[in-house]
DNA sequence: TAGTGGTCTAGACCACTAT
DNA sequence: TAGTGGTCTAGACCACTAG
């Protein structure tokens, strides 16, 4: 009670109504929520405000107010194994290696932790409905991510979400190369035929989560994005 | 006159009061504002409000408002002139060629016209520092960018801005391939070598504004990117 | 004409920060 | 103690939409 300013109850209230709603479905209009919670009408829109700003709700001036249409894709950072499950293919991954090794200097910076921390090491070769897609090598800080390394998850990002660390942003750089020797055995190409090189650094916040390289095969996989700015 | 709406007059003074500033400057209190302009504090709070919804200024309880520390890099949707300029590089660009054609059926379903309409096709091989950087193909609707086939804009990007039309998001899809015996020749490597293509999809808001494949050369170039969500 | 959101007023009390 | 932003009141007039 104390603690639950007006705003906050009316904005909550207004949220739980329309949750579940079709866009389009019309919401109380701000008098009516004067009414309803004998408040000023400044008290309404501050709350109505919140909720348009996070595209909850749209205005209508003349109208009302009314629940929005569904926020246009959310971009997302997302790991291999949701990416394939957005394109209806199940993933799977074969993991070659995954050990502890002291953090070098440029894994450190990287990671933002003091060189010779422990990370893990993790190299897993992944596949698209059976068939060789990507090799990829990730890097993360043992300390953020314990026990991981000692029993491996199907999807990294799920189980770092569920530690709370899901990346909400990255860095991510993609180039073109050659596939050296080992990647052409792995990924069943020739030597010399182009694959993609995409390097990621990914963060939770604050927090830098995992640094990977992965190479994909050039001719079965693009990489696709969506950016905002 | 009769249209300025006074908290537009109070946050368009405000911005520029604070343009320029470094992060952590003091912005003009929120009472000072209600004295300059003679105005109710709500309506001083709405101007400022709609700054910190930007970004462009931060309030701290107790202490007062400030100019925001600069955005976590603007992810951007970044033409190529800018991205060289952003990595101290200089681009130069020589038309390969310009000119209207009718759309095809893809390219009028990905630009949302009708089949038939006038598009300009502008093909550029694009360098950095002197040196081929990649060969870029771009489709653009000619009644969006009127004039653009008979004065070729230096930054595509730069102009599409003037016009209004600033590329506010865009799908992007990157994929390696080898390099055909034309690409090979104008970007001076060799046939079959490994290339980056960058096939985007940008738009203003709702208007889709161009449509490009660009091909890079895979050793010379890398793509940078900086996802969130 | 009745209802809606958009704008605006002229105050008020609170918790917090800095001096 | 003085100043700041955070919250809130109880009204008001406007332009617009719909029946």
């Amino acid at each position: 009670m104390s603690r639950s300013l007006k705003h906050v109850t009316i904005r909550e209230y207004v949220r739980d109504l329309v949750a579940g709603s079709a866009p389009g479905t019309v919401a109380p209009s701000e008098r009516d929520l004067v009414d309803r919670f004998g408040v000023a009408r400044m008290t309404v829109r501050q709350a109505l405000d919140a909720l348009v700003g996070e595209g909850v709700l749209e205005r209508v001036p003349g109208r009302g107010t009314f629940v929005a249409a569904p926020q246009r894709t959310p971009t997302g950072v997302l790991g291999f194994t949701e990416e394939m499950a957005r394109r209806g293919m199940v993933a799977e991954a074969r993991t070659l290696l995954a050990e502890r090794v002291p953090s070098g200097e440029g894994l450190a910076s990287a990671l933002q932790v003091t060189p010779g921390a422990p990370l893990v090491r993790w190299r897993r070769l992944r596949m698209a409905d059976g068939r060789p897609v990507c090799l990829c090598e990730t890097y993360l800080v043992e300390r953020r991510v314990p026990g991981l390394a000692e029993a491996l998850p199907d999807s990294l990002y799920d189980d770092l979400a569920r530690r709370g660390l899901r990346p909400t942003w990255s860095e991510d750089v993609l180039t073109a190369c050659a596939a050296a020797a080992e990647e052409a055995r792995l990924l069943e190409v020739a030597v010399g035929a182009p694959v993609l090189r995409h390097d990621r650094r990914a963060c939770s916040g604050e927090i830098v989560v995992e640094v990977s390289r992965t190479v994909y095969r050039g001719d079965h996989h693009a990489v696709s994005l969506l950016l905002r700015g």
